[in-house]
DNA sequence: TTTTCCATGTAACTCGTTACATGATTTC
DNA sequence: GAAATCATGTAACGAGTTACATGGAAAA
C-alpha cells in the first residue's frame, strides 16, 4: 500500500509517466525510499487497471511512446483514504541485519570490534548522504529528517556498543 | 541469511525442534525478531539440506513427532561467517509506514494531528514493551536496548512533527 | 468437555527484485 | 562512433506470509 501511496502521491496535480516517477523517487529521495523500476511501471498498471488513474499514450517524434498517468477522482479519494491510513498506523521495523549483535558472545572481541567498526562507517557514509541531500519543498524534508534522527540514533547506539567491548577486551 | 543465522545461533551447544525455536523467537524476542511457523521449518528443512544441520526424529508415547536439529561442523562455520557477514555490514532501513509524512500537506491539520497522536500511541506502547521485556542474558540484550534506543529516536522525531503541526494551526 | 498447547506440515499467494530485451536519441 | 539517457516492458525467481489441515495431550 505505501508505495500505491507514494505514487498517487506524485501524480498529484500533473500527469507523470513512469520513467519519470522513478527517475524522481531515485534522485531525490534514495536516501529515504526505494522502488525499482519493475516495480514502479507494474505498480502504475495496477493502479490503471483498479481505476484510480488514467493512462494516456504520448507520442513524440520517433521516442518511445510515454504512458502518461493522471489521477481520477477515485484515485484521489483513494489517496486520501490511504494517507490517512500511513498516518495512523506505525508498522514497527524488524529485523535490520542484526541479528548478529546478539551473538556478539560467539566471537571474540579483537574480532568485532573492526566488524563493527566497518558496519559503523557504512552507516556514516548513509548519514553524511541524507544530511547533506538538497532541501526538500514542505513536507517531503520530513522523510529527510527522520531518516537523519533515525540514522543518528542507530550510530549513538552502535557507538556504545562498541565502546562497551572496547573496554571489556582491553 | 539473518534468518538462517537466528535458528543456527540459537542451535549452538543443545538440539531444539521447529516448535521450541519458533516459540522462543516469539516470546523472548518478538520485540525486535519476526518469524512464522512456516519459515521457521522450511527455513531447518533447507539447513539439512545444506548439511548445516543434522535432523534426528524424536518420537515420546503417541505425542506427534519432534524433528531435532544439531548443528553438524559445516553449520558451525557457515554461523560463524553469517555472524562476520552480519556483524560487518549495516543494512539500510528504507520505507516503514512514513511515506504518508511526505504528503502532510495534503491533510489539514486538524485532521492529521490527531492521526499522528494515534501513531505515536502504537509507537510508546511498543517501546513499554520492550522497556519492561525480561533481562536477556548476555549479548541478546543489545537487540532490546536497540529496540529502545530507535523507538525513543522515533517518538522524539514524532512528538517534534507533532508540535510543529500544532503550532502551525493555533 | 471444551479449549489451549504441542507438533508438524502443504498450497497458494503477494510483493518485490534481478536479469534480460528492445530501440531511439542525445551527448561526448 | 561509442556511451549514456530516455522509455518501456517480460520472465523467472526468492523470500516470506496466510490460510488451511491434522491429531494427540494437557489443562480449565
Amino acid at each position: 500500500m505505501e508505495r500505491e501511496l507514494l505514487l498517487l502521491g506524485l501524480l498529484q496535480g500533473e500527469g507523470r509517466h513512469g520513467y519519470e516517477l522513478h527517475d524522481f523517487i531515485e534522485k531525490y529521495m534514495q536516501s529515504c525510499v526505494e522502488l525499482k523500476k519493475p516495480t514502479a511501471y507494474y505498480l502504475l498498471e495496477k493502479l490503471a487497471k483498479g481505476g484510480y488513474v488514467t493512462e494516456t499514450v504520448e507520442q513524440s517524434g520517433n521516442r518511445p511512446a510515454r504512458r502518461v498517468y493522471k489521477l481520477t477522482k477515485e484515485g484521489e479519494d483513494h489517496f486520501q483514504l490511504l494517507l490517512r491510513e500511513n498516518l495512523r498506523q506505525y508498522i514497527p521495523v524488524r529485523f535490520a541485519n542484526l541479528v548478529g549483535l546478539a551473538f556478539l558472545d560467539n566471537i571474540t572481541p579483537a574480532e568485532a570490534i573492526p566488524l563493527l567498526r566497518q558496519r559503523r562507517e557504512s552507516m556514516a557514509i548513509l548519514l553524511a548522504e541524507a544530511e547533506t541531500a538538497p532541501a526538500h519543498h514542505g513536507a517531503f524534508q520530513l522523510l529527510i529528517d527522520h531518516q537523519v534522527a533515525h540514522l543518528r540514533a542507530e550510530l549513538d547506539w552502535l557507538h556504545l556498543v562498541i565502546e562497551q567491548l572496547t573496554q571489556k577486551y582491553s
